[in-house]
DNA sequence: GTGAAAGCGCTAACAC
DNA sequence: GTGTTAGCGCTTTCAC
């Protein structure tokens, strides 16, 4: 005689429903999965039975069956980033409804945790990964992840946000050429001309991108490029826009607006403006990035671009779904849409 | 001969290490485990063959086997909210520093949300589920939600941050009485009388001890407790702060001091605060809780109350192993720290 | 429509 | 030390 020490109630398993109902257990099997017709009477009987006793198929067991777990793993730099956040919610609805769960991993933006995790995901049977974020943002991709990455290809599928050279990673991405050209047509037509670009690091593709559309279309309306009001060698946070922006009123540089890489650099930056003697937006205007609710808690509010997370995260789930299968189209494009606020206005005269 | 539809590449089992190591599986499934020494020879070269396929063993087929599935649920109301998502990323670490994997959900603070996601995590054998915020929140807790609460205890331990009436799940709670009270000490030794609380909802058990000891602190330096001054009908995010800060306005009262529920709300405090012509903090202090980059982000920097939150992920996940090997105490405290920053400061004579 | 039985990939006695 | 073998809890042919 021994002590129950946990509470490990012993788990009802299908077995113990079969005997109940007097069936096999293909057959409860079967009203499991609804896969097969059964009789009325017995799908009643055991489907009663089911809810007295809470049954829940394990899902191991399910996964080692069938060997399919149902679950995609998503690997994001930091969730405690606001942008990662949304699309992660996004992408858990999403997977709800097409019968999904999501195994999220942080990576904290270090490769050899991002490869690390691919692992285990990987030994978690994951149908599908999807990376937002670290080495597939790169503008050059890192020949040792990308060497990881198609190891676990061989078995599993992985879709990513930004581009892995040399896989066939499905790509779902936001059109950043696009989303700053939204950003500087809105600055040009209130009259600015001095625009300054801070926050991030070229060496991410989508700064890069950005940069790239930035001087086309100072070119479009005939302004010239002045390289000392680009400031793009460090990170995406709140410091990194405070440090690169205090930089370019160290050049001596005095911008009439200000594009920064994204919300959370944005607030660095306002920082680094106020803290010079600036407003916003009547001496400077202010615009970011990727409309997370920080851009709304700014004061004043920050012009920012969105995404329709629930849509981006729609894309990602629907190009993992696709993956497994073996089907549908290598890559698929975000349209970032203008949202403006009160923090650009007209430039001064 | 039929082409392969997908990229199923046969997934390599531990049978075939075991032919190729011309051993038995038992063998390679024991320098897998380490659970018991196996020759210095054999060893080798079953080790060199996992390597060179990169063999990962089958996370399901071992959970179905011992029954541990060495997964950890955790339920939070919304990772979006930074206060969720820095205790995740904490959770996350500290789980993998005993060998645990994390399988994060959101609620979104829909109680019916709350009850499925406990039964999906069941159905994952997820071997202790940590809930945090939503349900477990309540000042009263919700008697169908004990209910199944209880049902999953049956099998499977709950922890919560908040409290569960009616249920044996372990505690790890914020001390937030003593937390009101490192704020309230600080504002009165500035010589703060009249101060306001502001966001949130009183229907929150942590909400309700603030104000308990808000009236407390009060009463012992003998400041008279003006209902008017209290805002407590509305939610923890930037909205609800400001409308409930427009309130205390619009009834005419100008406290020197507000302490609002947490960083995001203390944003839309500020919001109204400027708007109604006042500067922080030479008209009125602003304080929050939770220490999150919100409260860096702010012009001035907040001060607010931190959790250490690394040791905070730390004993959730202690509480969740003891709970599986049913040990450990019922409950435990953390303690908050008081972090000064520039939105506090002397009051106006 | 329904049952018997063979796995799915691994771990853990139990022998030797 | 190492192999044999019996499961873990489910799904899925394959017969009937």
């Amino acid at each position: 005689m021994q002590m129950p020490k946990t509470n490990e109630n012993k788990m009802i398993t299908i077995y113990d429903i079969a005997k109940e109902a007097q069936v096999s257990t293909a057959t409860v099997s079967r009203v499991l999965t609804g896969n097969t017709k059964v009789g009325k009477e017995k799908r009643e009987k055991i489907l009663a039975i089911i809810k007295k006793y809470n049954f829940k198929p394990n899902a191991m067991a399910r996964g080692l069956s069938d060997t399919k777990s149902k679950i995609i793993g998503i690997l994001v730099a930091d969730v405690r980033n606001p942008f990662y956040a949304d699309l992660f919610v996004a992408c858990e609805q999403a997977a709800k409804s097409v019968g999904y769960t999501v195994l999220l991993c942080n990576s904290l933006d270090v490769m050899q945790q991002e490869e690390h995790l691919l692992d285990r995901l990987a030994q978690q049977r994951v149908e599908a990964i999807i990376q937002i974020g670290g080495r597939v943002d790169d503008l050059v991709s890192n020949m040792e992840y990308v060497e990881k990455v198609n190891q676990i290809m061989n078995t599993i599928p992985v879709v990513v946000t930004g581009k892995l050279e040399g896989t066939k990673c499905k790509m779902v991405r936001i059109d950043s050429m696009k989303a700053m050209e939204l950003l500087m047509e809105h600055l040009i037509s209130l009259g600015h001309h001095q625009i300054a670009m801070v926050g991030g690091n070229i060496k991410v593709l989508s700064t890069y991108e950005k940069l790239l559309q930035y001087k086309h279309t100072l070119n479009k309306y005939h302004i010239p490029y002045d390289e000392e009001l680009i400031s793009l060698e460090g990170s995406y946070n709140s410091e990194s826009g405070y440090t690169l922006m205090n930089d370019i009123f160290a050049k001596g540089k005095h911008p009439t607006a200000v594009v920064a890489i994204n919300d959370c650099a944005a607030t660095g930056v306002q920082r680094s403006i106020l803290e010079h003697g600036y407003r916003i937006p009547e001496d400077i205007s202010l615009v970011g990035y990727d409309n997370t609710y920080v851009s709304q808690m700014m004061i004043p509010r920050l012009t920012t671009i969105d995404y329709d997370y629930p849509l981006f995260g729609k894309y990602l789930i629907e190009a993992a779904i696709d993956a497994i299968e073996g089907k549908g189209e290598m890559m698929k494009t975000v349209t970032p849409h203008l949202v403006v606020r009160e923090s650009s206005g007209k430039a001064k005269q």
